[in-house]
DNA sequence: GTGTGCCGTTAGGCTAACCTATCAGAGGAA
DNA sequence: TTCCTCTGATAGGTTAGCCTAACGGCACAC
């Protein structure tokens, strides 16, 4: 028999483990002071709810203090993940929003999605395998394969590669990507690099762009 | 200028505004102990929540202590009716969910929609009038005119009428009126009615059914 | 070794929304 | 008139999730 548990978590709960989730493939791992800077709120705020969650069997604590999900946890969020991305999808594809606006909407979306409602949203828009800004969507079950990519900053110049994600998602960087076609599936050559952490002169569409470091860092090619 | 406000409700409040606007256009009207019963809570958080959305300007008590919304409260109640019966359109046409299913997702969608969603929404369903149980959609600026309407249980022997809406949303009841093709814009006659509250017998698209008059009490038909 | 900072925790409070138990007043029945 | 019932309000308590202020340990500089 066993206990019966429902399990519908709060909305907080929700939202710490889907940043825990980001921050855990970060190099820098997700640690009580990036999760509060993350969620918005005070660090205290954040290791009482790491206790409670503890206290669910959603995450643990590494040796260095670390907050790590446990395959439960995990799962949940990647299904929160799957969620949100699909619910993008829907406001790009079907709503025909703007692609900048979508992660706010969605952030509210994934929260009130049943599993019918997943399971019929993905069929009706085709299983899509990835989110408006190539971000992949993880599998019903909670799997989750990110397409290998490399930072644009990290290709040499004269070198030739394809977008496939936008690892941000503020909208005023996503309009201006936007407005210069740089999207995922676009076909980008990278003709110069300046020194001393300067500029990327890349070419896309025909057109040449200087792009900043910090945003040539957060689109990534096939490598 | 005048003070700035965002009024984000919370999603208690809103389920209040709901439900009082709910109970008000019924014989009975809204009192702290039916909108508990609605609610499910205690009659004690319903004072309590009462006083604050009155506070709030949202509401005010009659001369009878019943609840009433204020101007500003009835039209945040329609919105959010807007978008729940919007909602409802949107679960059933585009991910052909049953229609017994949807009202209780709807539940959840009411509270994410933001104006530019529901917007987008409306337009992409075609303005649709009516959910799909023929209750009358409020517009954008919160005018709500339902079409006239009398319960089929008035209708006397021999006479014919077409359905306009279901006014119940419990998906047991609403199921078993799929299966008998009970659905809005559907033509219904009134054959017999047995005495002493016994069932009415209707013709439908051929067949005859025995319907109890709490069941026809719910179906509202054109007068 | 001894300061100096950085991090995370502890302590103590706050608010929204709920609960149960109890109280008060208004109206109808006897 | 008296009483009983029904309805709503009050009092007091709980929980989740947030806050600020203050504390403690570890690492690194000197």
């Amino acid at each position: 028999m066993g206990v019966v548990t429902v399990n519908k978590r709060s909305q907080s709960t929700e939202e710490y483990l889907e940043a825990i989730f980001k921050l855990e493939r970060t190099p820098a791992g997700a640690t009580v002071g990036r999760l509060a800077g993350e969620l918005g709120v005070a660090p205290p705020s954040v290791s009482e709810m790491v206790a409670r969650m503890g206290g669910d069997g959603l995450l643990a604590r590494g040796a260095a203090g670390e907050v790590v999900l446990t395959a439960e946890g995990a799962v949940e969020a990647a299904r929160l993940v799957r969620r949100h991305r699909l619910s993008e999808r829907f406001l790009v594809d079907y709503l025909e929003m703007p692609w900048d606006e979508v992660h706010d909407e969605a952030c509210k979306f994934e929260h009130v999605l049943s599993v019918e409602v997943e399971a019929r949203l993905a069929e009706q828009l085709g299983n899509p395998r990835t989110c408006p800004h190539g971000q992949a969507i993880p599998d019903e079950d909670g799997t989750f394969e990110e397409e290998p990519a490399i930072p644009l900053a990290d290709l040499k110049p004269g070198e030739r590669s394809t977008i496939t994600r936008i690892s941000d998602e503020r909208p005023d960087l996503l309009h201006y990507l936007g407005t210069l076609g740089l999207l995922p599936e676009t076909s980008i050559a990278v003709e110069g690099v300046a020194p001393f952490g300067g500029p990327l002169l890349v070419r896309v569409a025909g057109a040449q762009y200087a792009l900043g470091r910090e945003v040539a860092g957060k689109i990534f090619v096939r490598g």
